[in-house]
DNA sequence: CTCTGGCATATTGTATACAAAATGCAAGTC
DNA sequence: GACTTGCATTTTGTATACAATATGCCAGAG
């Protein structure tokens, strides 16, 4: 008996509710601009409405929804400006994450990064998109820990939750794949060589390539339903 | 009759008892670490506990409550960890806002800017502080609705509020006070100039010179108290 | 046909009741 | 004295009821 604690993990109705609720806008089931109503949702998610209204609280500090008095709560469609106004948020985050790392990481830690980019290349390799995406997932989330500043990485885990269902709508074609493979390289070997600038410049620029892909994929699918959602 | 529309505005007990919190959070009545009793507060503020309970979600999303299951909410008491990576996040996002902000202004703004910084100095001079603090605060938000970009407004916003309880606590000395004048005249100028770096420069240091008040002040006053609260 | 008013119904906001978990205190045991 | 157990009370979480607002539809007037 070494004394070890475990504690037992806790949860509440409205956070549960709150997580399906995020699945249900990333997967689209629960589209952009529509109007959520509670009576259904709650009959859907089997809870009252009570926890449900919290749900909606949460997610609209988050801004996947927003809440109008008296009239409910309506899943957040981005605008362009939005997603723009993120991803250049975004990017600023990321630099100055990249810039803080440097000054932290340990030989471990690159030895691990560079580790997960051999993984990262592989599923690229298989055309495993969905283990691609959850490492590069993986990685990105491993680099702002490096940066040792909760609040950079809680600010950006807000923003990027906001974008997750469009960037999860977004394609990757071929060519833009092996190229963010190539950004990812270039980055970890910045990092390696704490070059904080270059690392800065780099997933600024890999950022940028995303929101692209994002814009071009809005631009695409959604032209006519464009209803320049208010950003809260 | 011009057809313009004046829509009524509508609010919320939730939000209301929320902005009621938040009030009561800066001025120290709900202290760091305190636990929030829904009972008592409901009766304090009028309202039943259920849009208590959803005022405590939209707090806590900002990050001046924690709740934990079963057990509650409880004022946020940030550690000089959590103050040290907000400010590094907020000095991002000023430099940002200061960058896009001098490609945007225009010679109207500097104007506006300028009469602002005058009404600044006059209060400075006749140690109006409660003034100087206004018009401070309307300076910063000024240059932030510059840059365009309603992310990195909302966002700043928002890290600044977690901040403010201990902002409005922490001594302006006469000699901080004097130089915190001149930097904004200084801001001003490398905005008129359109000196996206310089701005950038002077608004992290000046950012930096009220972190340093921060730090000091808890320093002083909770060297005994400080909990080590947990950033959500 | 268009517009307005009235009313029924649906939905959202809030209060209250009930259930579950936490806390505090007293009594008993070692 | 320290620790454990049991129980009463308090607090938090959730469901349900009630109140307020919004929405939709129909009939009547112009």
């Amino acid at each position: 008996m070494d004394g070890s604690v475990f504690p037992i993990a806790r949860s509440t109705l409205p956070e549960a509710a709150a997580e399906r609720l995020r699945a249900l806008i990333i997967e689209g089931d629960l589209a952009p601009g529509a109007k959520l109503n509670e009576r259904e949702l709650s009959e859907r998610l089997g809870v009252s409405r009570t926890p449900l209204r919290e749900a909606f609280r949460m997610l609209a500090a988050d801004g996947l929804l927003v809440q109008l008095p008296n009239r409910g709560a309506q899943v957040v469609a981005l605008s362009a400006a939005d997603v723009r106004g993120a991803f250049e948020v975004m990017g600023a985050l990321e630099g100055l994450a990249g810039e803080l790392a440097v000054a932290r990481v340990t030989d471990a830690d690159i030895a691990d990064l560079r580790a997960l980019q051999g993984d990262m290349e592989a599923a690229h390799a298989g055309r495993d998109l969905p283990t691609y995406y959850r490492i590069n997932r993986l990685i990105h989330d491993r680099l702002n820990a490096l940066a040792g500043n909760a609040v950079l990485e809680q600010t950006y885990r807000t923003l990027n939750a906001r974008l997750h269902a469009l960037r999860f709508r977004s394609n990757l074609n071929p060519a833009k794949w092996d190229l963010a493979v190539a950004e990812h390289r270039a980055m970890i070997e910045a990092l390696a060589a704490r070059d904080g600038a270059a690392l800065r410049d780099l997933l600024v620029e890999h950022l940028r390539a995303k929101q692209q892909a994002v814009l071009d994929s809005m631009k695409n699918r959604d032209d006519k339903n464009l209803q320049g959602g208010k950003m809260p």
